[in-house]
DNA sequence: TTGACACCAGAACGATCGTTCTGTAGCTTA
DNA sequence: TAAGCTACAGAACGATCGTTCTGGTGTCAA
């Protein structure tokens, strides 16, 4: 009996298309992906592609472009456990394909950095220095840290509700709460957070 | 005298180009730019891609076909003091622009990502689930916080040295120090730290 | 030995691509 | 007020796209 019918496709066509994708950020045409593939034929690579697409490999676009699909970059961090012998986990696996920014930033035109000053939000693990990703928003929920411009300067606080008015709450508890006078104008919303230590 | 010959383009051209690339992660045709654009005229949107591309914004594959440039993924970094009026970054100057992958990252083959398990080093501002930058090496200065190899599992500590022995010190007063016995198994070097929170 | 199937080549074809040309409305400068 | 430039629209055109069809291997089970 056959059971398989199909096996999948030779993991190297994947890779292939990977490393190309890595370098140029693009989904080559067809015949690029021919010669890319050692294949010399357009109706080959057609269903090299279908299939690749029902495993979710690939997608398209609503215009019907050749898109990355939901596991094109299906990626490993360095494991938490380690196998025997020193890890290489550059070889190991596809750590690389995703970029710091794709896990940060969601929507890039709104999205931008503001770097911290001084010690106010130490408890929340926010140190002077750091860069906070703000997704910019004009309103935020309590209890979300928020960048807000108080005084003509950005500043990271726990929003926070008293008496009906809405409050800036450092994690700090040298700092005192924010009361504004008048309307609070919320920057944007914490989206997270990048450092560098050296 | 006409000092400006050329002026930028709409920023906002950029903008939803980088918001599709981020849904989709390719770069559109000519009429679907058009149609994003609200432009009518492939002509025009020919004439826009060429100066993204003169700007180093897009960039073409060796089988020219269109990729994002060098500056594509460039984020913009708010400046701490803010202008008169409610700022619109967007088209305001006085902001730097970064990509946070070359921010964190220096060599891109040494360096990979751990993330980080329990609040064992808390106090140093790191997170449960944070992702921690390691730049691998064997070898570290005592002070650096270090990704070690104990148990065949990684661990994030401070290194220091006792008795001519190297430990690795927690940033945690609940969490005991680990003195290895034998060699001290060095992953690699913390150069960053990037956090996700939302 | 004969289907049956997986894997691939090659060519035909309409659709879509990006380039290029002409034209025009609005603004600026001399 | 004429000239010049920018920012588009619209159409024409050859090149390239992806689809589809026919056909040829090689392998394996019946």
């Amino acid at each position: 009996m056959a059971l398989k019918q199909q096996q999948p496709l030779d993991p190297a066509y994947l890779e292939k298309l990977q490393d190309y994708y890595a370098e140029h950020k693009v989904i080559p045409s067809y015949s690029v992906l021919a010669s890319l593939w050692g294949i010399s034929a357009k109706s080959w690579v057609s269903e090299c592609v279908r299939r690749f697409e029902e495993a979710g490999y690939l997608d398209w676009t609503p215009d019907r472009q050749l898109k990355p699909g939901a596991r094109f970059f299906e990626r490993r961090l360095a494991h938490d456990t380690v196998q025997a012998g020193l890890p290489n986990p550059a070889l190991a696996d596809g750590y690389d394909l995703v970029t710091i920014d794709d896990y940060l930033v969601r929507v890039p035109s709104k999205t931008s950095l503001v770097r911290v000053k001084g010690d106010s939000m130490i408890d929340a693990g926010i140190h002077e220095g750091d860069l906070i990703v703000v997704e910019q928003q004009p309103n935020a929920n309590v209890g979300d840290i928020v960048v807000a411009i108080v005084d003509n300067e950005f500043t990271v606080k726990y929003l926070d509700r008293e008496k009906g008015a809405f409050v800036l709450k450092p994690a700090n508890k040298a700092f005192p709460v924010i009361r504004p006078k008048g309307r609070l104008e919320i920057f944007g919303v914490m989206a997270g957070l990048v450092r560098r230590t050296r």
